[in-house]
DNA sequence: GGGCCGTTCTGCTGGTAGCAGAACGGCCCT
DNA sequence: AGGGCCGTTCTGCTACCAGCAGAACGGCCC
C-alpha cells in the first residue's frame, strides 16, 4: 500500500525518519562504525544502514537491540527525538490542532 | 507449556507497548470511542484495538495517522511516552551500559 | 429473552522486514 | 597508481506479520 501517492507531503517529519536520524547522531557521537552498532545488536550492518537513513521501519525488538548496542535508553532516545521533532516543525504546538472532524462524542472528560 | 523460556524478559518496556499505552490514555482523555479515532484516521476498529495493546507494531504511517485523529503531534507523544517509561524504569542511569564489548574500534575519533 | 455497543479473538493473505552476497564510489593512506 | 576502509545500494530470497473481515465475547438496557 502506499504507492500511488504522488505527492504525499508529510507535515511533520515521520517517525522512522526522525528515529533513524538521531540513532546516526547518536552513533557518530559515540565514534562508532556502522559494523561496530551492527555487530553488539546483533543485526546486519545493510540493514543497520537503512534504518539510520529512515528507509525501513524497524520493529521494537530492533529498537531495543540498537538502543542497547547504543548505551542508551528508550526514555533518552525519545526524547532526543521529540527535541529534533519541534525544531523541524516551526508551528507553535499550542494551537490545539484537536478536533479533526469535530466529534466530541459524548461526555467530555476534563483531563488535567 | 511456554514456562521454559522465561528467560526472554525485557528490562525496559518495548516500543509498541508504551506506544499504545499513550495512544489508549490519550484517546480516553479526550472521551472518544475506538471506532471514532479508527474512522478519523482511516483504520479498522480492531486493529486500533491491537495497536493499543502493544500486540501489533504500527508502521510510521499508520503512527502519523493515529495521532492526526487524536489531535497531538509526534513530539508531544513521545514526551509523553518518555513520560512513561521512565516512570516504569527504577532509574538505572548511573552506570553506563555502554561500551558492552569494548571495542573502541581503531582509531578514535574525538567526538565533540 | 432479545438487541445494541465496545472490545477482543480467529483466521487469512499480501507485503515487507531482515538477511546474504557483492559491487560501487569516496576517502585516506603509502 | 594501487589498496584498505567505510557507507551505500543493488539483487535476490524466505519467513513473518501488518492489516483486514467476520464473528464471538461480555456488558448493559429494553
Amino acid at each position: 500500500m502506499a504507492e500511488i501517492l504522488d505527492f504525499k507531503r508529510t507535515p511533520e517529519p515521520l517517525w522512522r525518519e526522525a528515529l533513524g536520524r538521531k540513532l546516526r547522531e547518536t552513533r557518530e557521537e559515540r565514534g562508532d562504525r556502522l559494523v561496530d552498532v551492527a555487530e553488539r545488536a546483533g543485526i546486519s550492518v545493510q540493514y543497520l544502514s537503512e534504518i539510520e537513513r529512515g528507509r525501513k521501519e524497524p520493529s521494537s525488538e530492533m529498537i531495543a537491540a540498537v538502543t542497547g548496542a547504543l548505551g542508551v535508553d528508550l526514555a533518552d532516545l525519545l526524547i532526543g527525538i521529540a527535541g529534533q521533532v519541534r525544531h523541524h516543525h516551526p508551528a507553535r504546538s499550542h494551537f490545539h490542532t484537536s478536533r479533526p472532524t469535530g466529534r466530541p462524542s459524548g461526555p467530555v472528560l476534563m483531563a488535567a
